[in-house]
DNA sequence: GCGTCCATTACCCAAATGGGTGGTTTTACT
DNA sequence: AGTAAAACCACCCATTTGGGTAATGGACGC
C-alpha cells in the first residue's frame, strides 16, 4: 500500500507430506516472507486461515475430500484480499477455468521451481498474477476464435445487435434497413450457426468469440 | 517437433529505432536464436515475413499505420504456426484482450528484462505462453464473476438453462416443474439482472460470468 | 451472358415470449 | 406468532419471434 517494505506472510495448503515440508522449508528459509501455516486438507484451512490471514496461500488443486478449487471459492468470500495460487500437476483445462473463476490469481505447474514459487509470490502481491506456460497457453487459446461459420459482413454486423439484445425494430433502424430484412439475415445467420434461436445464437457467438 | 536442440528464426517489428536496435542486439547476440529480420512498421512485416518464416515474432503494439495487432491477425492468417509475441508500454485492457484475440501467444510490457524476453521467446516456441504479470492479472481478473445480482439458488438454475437457449417447457421438464413457474422465474431473474429479453439476459450471464 | 452469392423487401402464420395480476405452500428468521 | 422470502402455479393479452415462401437488383467470376 505504501511502498514501505514488509514481510509477506504465507501459508500452504497441499496433502502430500513430501511436498508440503518441501514447501515450508522454502517458505520458511525465503527473505521477505513470513511462513505462518501449512495443511494438509481443505478443512484444515478453511478452519485455521481466517485467523492467520495470510496475504498468499499456495494451494494446492487435487486435495482429499473438498478440492483445492472450492476452497479457494471458500475462504476467497472470508479473506476477499488474499491471494491464491494454485499448484498443480496436471494441464487439465477444467481446473484452471474453474479455479481462475474460484478467485485464483495464480496458477503454477508442481514442476516450478523454488525460485519461480518465490517470484509468483512477490508478483502476486505486487498485484500482478503469475501463470505457468503450459497453462497460460490454454487461458490464451480460449481468447482466439474457435471457427469461422463463414458470416458474410452484413451478417456479422446484424449478429453483433443480436448478441446486444435488440429486436428486429431496432436492429433495422441502426442499419437504415427494413425490420423483414433484419429478418432475412438472422434466418441466414441461425442456419450458418445450426441453432434457431436468439439465445442460442447469444451463446454461441459469444463462446466462440464471434463478435 | 522431435526434441533435437536447434535454432528458433525469430523477427522484430518496432517503430522505435532505439528499442528496435537494442531489441536486434539481443536476438542477434542470444544463444539459439536466428535473428531474421526488424521491422519499423506492420505494412514492412506484412511483406517480408511470409518469406522470411519466423518461428517467432516480437511485435509492438503501438505502430503507425496498421497498428500491431492488425498485423497479427493478418499474418496469423499466413503463418498460422508462427507465434507472436506483443510488447507495450501500456497495461490497456482493450489492447490485452483484442491481441489475444488477434492470435498473439505472448504478452509482455516493455519494461521486461532481456532474459525475460529471451525466456518468453523459447517457452512460446515450446508450446508454452508468457504473460506479463500485469497484464495476467487483467487476464486472470476477466475470469472472474463480476458482481453478485442476488440471484436465488432457483433462479440461477433456471439462468443456467435460460443460457443453453432452452425454451419455458423443456426448463420445466428438466426441473420437474411448470412451465409458469420457469416463467415467474424467469420474470424475476429480468427485474434482477435489469433486463427484458432472453438475448440480453444471455449476454449478461456470460459477460460477468454467472453461469 | 449466366450462375452464384449477397443484400434487400414482403407476406402469412404458428409458436414463443414478456408483462400484468392473482394465488398457495413451505421455509426461515425474528 | 408473525413476517418475509422462495418456490410454486395459473390465466390473459399484446408483442416478438421463427419458419416458410417468394421476389428484385447488384456484384463478381467464368
Amino acid at each position: 500500500m505504501n511502498g514501505i517494505p514488509s514481510v509477506i506472510p504465507v501459508a500452504v495448503v497441499e496433502d502430500d507430506r513430501n511436498v508440503r515440508e518441501a514447501l515450508v522449508t522454502l517458505l520458511s528459509t525465503a527473505e521477505g516472507l513470513a511462513f505462518r501455516g501449512a495443511f494438509g486438507s481443505a478443512e484444515e484451512a478453511i478452519a485455521a486461515l481466517p485467523d492467520l490471514q495470510p496475504d498468499v496461500v499456495l494451494m494446492d488443486i487435487q486435495l482429499p475430500g473438498i478440492t483445492g478449487i472450492e476452497c479457494v471459492r471458500k475462504l476467497k468470500e472470508i479473506l476477499p484480499d488474499t491471494d491464491f495460487i494454485m499448484l498443480t500437476v496436471l494441464e487439465d483445462e477444467e481446473s484452471v477455468f474453474r479455479s481462475l473463476s474460484a478467485g485464483a490469481t495464480g496458477y503454477l505447474q508442481k514442476h516450478s521451481s523454488p525460485d519461480e514459487i518465490l517470484y509468483a509470490i512477490r508478483e502476486v502481491r505486487d498485484g500482478g498474477s503469475v501463470i505457468s506456460p503450459g497453462i497460460a497457453r490454454l487461458v490464451v487459446r480460449s481468447f482466439q476464435p474457435k471457427s469461422e461459420p463463414g458470416l458474410s459482413d452484413r451478417e456479422s454486423e446484424v449478429l453483433t445487435h443480436l448478441c446486444e439484445g435488440e429486436n428486429y425494430r431496432s436492429i433495422a433502424d441502426v442499419l437504415f434497413i427494413s425490420a423483414n430484412t433484419v429478418k432475412a439475415h438472422i434466418k441466414n445467420i441461425y442456419a450458418k450457426l445450426h441453432v434457431n434461436t436468439r439465445a442460442e445464437a447469444v451463446k454461441l457467438a459469444t463462446r466462440d468469440r464471434l463478435v
